[in-house]
DNA sequence: CCGCGAAGTTATTGAGTAATCAGTAATAGT
DNA sequence: ACTATTACTGATTACTCAATAACTTCGCGG
């Protein structure tokens, strides 16, 4: 029996070596699904080095410490739904019926953004690692970057919507319900999607 | 240096045993205040134990792991809100000036229900230990507890407020929202009543 | 084909941590 | 006063985990 290892290295040419910036980013999605379940001191590097196919201390050499990690994962999160209420606000009626009733432009912008929300975080992760994210705010240098992340997140739904500091507010709290809702599983994976719609009083 | 030991014990009077019963008790809002802060995970029994002022193995005796008492603290942390909404509904117009504006007696009630959390939640260690039970949702033990707590509330909030199902969404959504406002301390602590007052609609 | 930098690993450490056990001291009941 | 019960502690265990160090392997440019 020679030779039993790197067989399953050799084959088909996947999985091989990545450059360090690929495996950065690799690193970074399985920590925020890991964050997500587990919350920052209950995920261990081991878990999130398993998930991303690599041994615990390469994310040391990525990564200079799991706070480290935590940090680049929230900021992570906040791009992704920047950028989706970015592209739901330049095309505010693509996927949905907001162009039959009719409402004001800040009010179509809003709506087909809460659409964009709802479908982005119909996979719960994101979801469930902003909770995570708020409930580590003990730790200073953390609510440091949530607290810049979520104000440059209301002014850009500012900027993007035109919609009033009222319907902002509203908004946001109907969307911090939801998470809440996700977070305790009130609702059916599967029914989330339209119990977002409910929740965030679209559609 | 005979007897080093035990002389604090004897000074004062104070310090001495106390009955399992009020030790729980004691543990209880120790682990509360440190849960809130720390999460389950990131919350060591010597820390609560320390907070208390026992030592670390007795929490054991007194709760048989570290979960049941983190199930324990959700309960009291409901059973305190609850208890407030309860005193609030019942006589709705102390400490508040409903009575001047008029409104439906639903409204009246949820306004002064309204007052009761803010006044709540002022100390904000159970407002974070909220957040920290939604986020140790992952356990599905703790899940449970929080969903059924959580459904609770809603049911006695309605029977007290007598407020439509849209009015109570919108109002839990307000105080979900309050949650994390507090988390990420976006507003200073001293002006979180006021703060709270208008995030609320509550005059 | 060689060697050098980048990608990756194994082994290890040192600090912490939930939980157990075996015991000691205070109090209540008689 | 004495004993049974109850409150409580110190020592220890088995284990986990972030982080470091020292090593190996890959693949590219010359």
């Amino acid at each position: 029996m020679p030779s039993l290892l790197k067989a399953s290295r050799r084959s088909g040419g996947r999985d091989l070596r990545h450059s360090a910036a690929e495996r950065r980013d690799e690193v970074l999605r399985a920590a925020v699904d890991a964050f997500a379940i587990h919350g920052l001191h209950g995920t261990s590097t081991e878990m999130i080095a398993k998930r991303t196919g690599i041994s615990q201390p390469y994310i040391f050499r990525l990564f200079p410490s799991k706070k480290d990690l935590f940090l680049a994962a929230v900021d992570q999160c906040f791009d992704r739904v920047e950028a989706a209420f970015r592209k739901a606000a330049e095309n505010p009626d693509v996927a949905t019926a907001s162009h039959h009733l009719g409402g004001s432009p800040a009010d179509r912008r809003l709506h087909a953004m809460g659409h964009a929300y709802v479908r982005l975080v119909a996979h719960r992760e994101l979801l469930l690692f902003q909770m995570q994210a708020y409930a580590a705010c003990a730790d200073d240098e953390i609510r440091r970057k949530v607290k810049q992340r979520w104000e440059r997140l209301m002014k850009v739904t500012a900027e993007l919507s035109g919609a009033s500091r009222d319907e902002l507010t509203l908004y946001f709290a109907r969307g911090m319900l939801l998470n809440v809702v996700a977070s305790i599983g009130l609702v059916p994976e599967g029914a989330a999607d339209a119990w977002g719609h409910k929740a965030l009083g679209i559609g």
